[in-house]
DNA sequence: TGTACATCAGTGAACGCGCGTTCACTGATGTAC
DNA sequence: TGTACATCAGTGAACGCGCGTTCACTGATGTAC
C-alpha cells in the first residue's frame, strides 16, 4: 500500500543511516541488502523502490556519512581553534571499538581501493578532511600546511587500523597511546 | 592419479603463493577457492586434497607470506644498517600499485579486524615488524625506539592504504612524497 | 629385483546456501476533476 | 468539498548465479612381500 510522503523520506533516510553503519563495520561486500533493510525495520523486497541497486546505495550512503562527518570535523575545528582534541579523541580505544560509527577512511579505505565504483566519493572525502586538518596550520606555507595534515592523517588511520586488527589488547593500546604522544608535539 | 610427491609438495607450494598474491590484491573474501586453483593451473577439486577449507588456506597463506616478508626486511636491515631505504622504497607508486606482492598490513589489516580467524597470525606479523623497525633506535631509551617504530608503521601504512584509494594520481603522489617527506628526517 | 595392491592427487559434476534482483499482488495516499 | 482512480511503498515467494564443499571415479606412485 501508499505511504504518506514524509514518511517515506523517514526510512530512505533509515536506510542510508543504517546502511553506512553497517558498511563500516562489516565492509561493503560483507553486508546484504536484506540485513540493511532488516535494521531498518523493512523486508529486503521494497529496497529497490527507494534505490536503483546496492552500487547505488553504496555511492549514496558513502556521500551522505562523508558530509556528516566533514560538519563534525568542522564543528571541532570551531569550537577548540586547534584539531588537537579531534586527533586525541579519535586515537582512542572508543573509536577503535566503534567502528559503525568511526572514521570512513580507516573502516573503507582499503575496501575503496578495489571497488572503482566508491573511489570518486572517497576521493572528495580525502581532499575535504586534508584541507580541514591543513587549515590550523595555515598561517605557515601552504605546502607546509598541507604536508603536515598528510602526515597526521596517515598517521591516524595506520594508528586505528592496526589498533583493530591486533589481537593483543596490550599491543593495541601501545599503538594507540605512542601515536597519541607523537602527534601531541 | 597419484603423482610423485616432489611434484605434489610444489603444487602445495604454489597454492600457497597464489593465494597470498591474490588475498593482497582482492581480499580474503574477494578471491575464490576456484580462482587460486585456476591460477595454480588445476581444478578446484582438488583443492580439499591440499587445505582443510579456505579458512584453513587462510591461515597458512598469511603465515608463509608473513615469514617470507620479514625475511625481506631482515635482510634490507642488514644490508643498510637502518631501515631508512626500506621505508623510502615502501613509500613509492610501485609498491602502491603491486599490491600482490605488497605489505601484508596495508592490503589486508582492514579485513584482518572483521575476521577473528586470522587475528593471532597477524598479531605476530605486527609484532615482529615493529621488533626489527625498532632495532636501528635501540641505542636510546627501548620505550622511544618502539614509539618510533610504531609511528613510522603507522605512519607507512596509512599512507599506502590512502594513496591506492583515491582517484587522483596527483593527490596519490601527494600523499607517498609528503610522508616520506616526514619520515626521512 | 619383481609382483600385487593400497594410496592418494587430480577431474568435473553435483550439493546446499546466501546473494542481488525481480515479480505479482495489496491497499492507503495523493491527485484530477 | 467529494468522488474516482492512478500511484507507489511494502510483502514474501521466486529467479539465476557463484560460492565453499563433497563425491565417485581414475590411474600412476609408492610400498609390502
Amino acid at each position: 500500500m501508499r505511504y504518506p510522503a514524509e514518511e517515506t523520506a523517514e526510512k530512505h533516510r533509515r536506510i542510508l543511516q543504517q546502511a553506512s553503519i553497517l558498511f563500516r563495520e562489516r565492509g561493503f561486500s560483507g553486508v546484504s541488502v536484506s540485513e540493511i533493510m532488516k535494521a531498518t525495520g523493512l523486508t529486503h523486497g521494497t529496497f529497490y523502490h527507494h534505490f536503483e541497486s546496492k552500487d547505488d546505495l553504496i555511492t549514496k550512503s558513502l556521500a551522505d556519512a562523508s558530509s556528516k562527518a566533514l560538519a563534525s570535523m568542522e564543528d571541532a575545528k570551531a569550537s577548540t581553534g586547534l584539531m588537537q582534541t579531534y586527533i586525541q579523541d579519535y586515537l582512542t580505544e572508543a573509536h577503535r571499538d566503534n567502528m559503525g560509527v568511526g572514521c570512513l577512511m580507516t573502516a573503507l579505505g582499503a575496501e575503496v581501493a578495489r571497488e572503482p565504483l566508491v573511489r570518486p566519493t572517497f576521493t572528495r572525502h580525502v581532499k575535504s578532511v586534508i584541507e580541514i586538518m591543513a587549515a590550523p596550520f595555515a598561517a605557515a606555507k601552504k605546502r607546509n600546511a598541507r604536508r603536515q595534515a598528510i602526515h597526521q592523517i596517515t598517521n591516524m588511520v595506520g594508528a586505528i587500523i592496526l589498533a583493530r586488527a591486533v589481537d593483543d589488547p596490550e599491543l593495541s593500546e601501545e599503538i594507540l597511546r605512542e601515536v597519541r604522544t607523537v602527534l601531541s608535539d
